[in-house]
RNA sequence: GUGGCUGUAGCUCAGUUGGUUAGAGUGCCAGAUUGUGGAUCUGGAUGUCGCCGGUUCAAGUCCGGUCAGCCACCCCA
């Protein structure tokens, strides 16, 4: 009989104990930062009807988006990243919700584009917002969550990228090139990649503007030292512009809040060259990148949007927020090495020692199953060395030996996989005394 | 989507100008050690050489296509 070929597609991958394990961790990181600054869960649908996806993210997402008819002929979508489907989601129901409303939403998303490392067709998005709020106080929040993520996950060195895009729209206003934003915009967006003469020979061909104006925009790149130096040398270039000088004033005071919050500007560096490709953008922009591995790209990204949901609804739905990339930065740290080699969710292993003890070995894994323990039995009934290798391969942290000798005696050895301690035990009716001896060892 | 590189045992890779039964290290299994793993030694098993086709007396090796991975562009988590 011919065999079909166990295979997957492109950019779609299987999660093996190996993976899953660190991917659930951090998923409960994710999931405990968020709650701890009363954002809520939610979750929506993996298809959505093709014209609440479309046009929403640019040219280039409407590329990516897998879309096909469905059984009854609709033109659906699979969602290409959360904030589109908490729009519709917002705008559908605001009226329960109430104003403003905080969630979170952790969930896979599909995009058909070109692979590479960290970069997937199917990955996994944590994203956070707050929707129903124009204060700067929502866009201070989400660096601030940012932040706390990142440190909660493990790393201490990272660097959160800032803009504003209304600083870039101011300055383009002053230069009369507003009708180009979005070539320009994307031009600039490689600044930091190919230099500024690059970028201004992009832009005169591309985007059409003068050689002059060319130089403007590229000076956005000789801006050096502190934030605040920055923020200062900014002014004047979009002086004159409503709202580039809001989007300056915008930048400064969520600078000094994250500040006074305790952030260190070591992690916190404005960057007036990110743009961000998606077109919903309006307002603060971030873009989150480890000092150890910035080629990967950014790890965690948002921004404030204030008109996305108004496709949806007449109702004013302003929003602010951000996206861990979980594939991503997954994909980061086992480079980095920062994964442990674990295959077992459970602690504690009892090897089937004595053919027959089962009954014991079952009640001394219920006990500590009680105490919410996890406790694997080996299946099988054989040589100790084997079932012990079996344990160290996959990271159980300890075992529990009990074979004829140690019934013989009412006790159990309790045995340190780490460290190959061993110490017995008296087995008792109510096993308080393995349990604590377990425990002592796990807390360890 | 475009271009470049790669694809040989579970993993990392070698494989001479195409030439007989395709190798190493590591891991795996068994034993040395009739009740103790991560060390050592001995033995053992495992390959549609990514897949399809072509050239040739002969293809892991050359050519074309295809699939997948990596890199760059584009874009992005």
């Amino acid at each position: 009989m011919p065999r079909i070929e166990p295979r997957t597609l492109k950019g779609f991958r299987d999660y093996t104990p190996e993976m899953m394990i660190p991917r659930e961790r951090l998923i409960d990181t994710a999931r405990r930062v968020y709650r701890s600054y009363g954002f809520s869960p939610i979750d929506t649908p993996a298809l959505e009807y093709l014209e609440i996806l479309q046009g929403k993210g640019g040219e280039e997402t409407d590329k990516q988006l897998y879309k096909f008819a469905d059984h009854g002929g609709r033109m659906v979508g699979m969602r290409f990243d959360l904030t589109v489907p908490f729009a519709r989601f917002a705008a559908q129901h605001a009226g329960e919700l109430g104003l403003p409303f905080k969630r979170y939403h952790i969930a896979t998303v599909w995009r058909g584009e070109n692979t590479q490392r960290g970069r997937y067709r199917e990955f996994m998005q944590c994203d956070f917002d707050a929707i129903g709020t124009r204060s700067i106080a929502a866009d201070i929040e989400t660096a601030l969550v940012i932040h706390d993520l990142l440190r909660a996950i493990g790393f201490e060195q990272f660097t959160i990228r800032l803009n504003n895009r209304k600083v870039l729209t101011g300055l383009l206003e002053r230069l009369e090139l507003a009708d180009r934003a979005t070539a320009v915009l994307r031009a600039l967006d490689k600044l930091g990649k190919i230099g500024p003469e690059k970028t201004a020979e992009e832009m005169i061909a591309v985007a059409g503007v003068s050689v002059d104006q060319a130089r403007q925009i590229v000076r956005l790149s000789e801006l050096a030292g502190t934030n605040e130096e920055i923020l200062r040398q900014i002014e004047p270039l979009v002086a004159g512009s409503a709202k580039g000088e809001e989007g300056v004033a915008q930048l400064r005071q969520l600078l000094d809040a994250v500040a006074a919050a305790g952030v260190s500007n070591e992690r916190i560096k404005l960057d007036v060259s990110i743009a961000r490709g998606l077109d919903y953008y309006t307002g603060t922009i971030y873009e989150t990148f480890l000092d150890a591995l910035p080629a990967i790209g950014s790890v965690c990204s948002g921004g404030r949007y204030d008109n996305l949901a108004e496709l949806f609804t007449s109702q004013e739905l302003p929003g602010v927020g951000a996206s861990l990339g979980l594939d991503r930065l997954l994909a980061a740290m086992e480079e980095l090495g920062m994964i442990e080699k674990i295959s077992t969710p459970a602690e504690v292993f009892i090897p089937f020692f004595e053919a027959g003890r089962l009954h014991d070995y079952l009640r001394i894994a219920a006990a500590l199953r009680a105490e919410g323990i996890g406790v694997e039995i080996y299946p099988d009934a054989k040589k100790l060395g084997p079932q012990l290798k079996y344990a160290d391969r996959r990271g159980f942290r300890l075992a529990l030996i009990a074979g004829g000798d140690e019934f013989a005696q009412s006790k159990i050895q309790v045995k340190n996989l780490q460290n190959a301690a061993k110490k017995d035990v008296p087995l008792e009716e109510n096993f308080t005394g393995l349990i604590a001896a377990v425990k002592g060892i796990l807390q360890s």
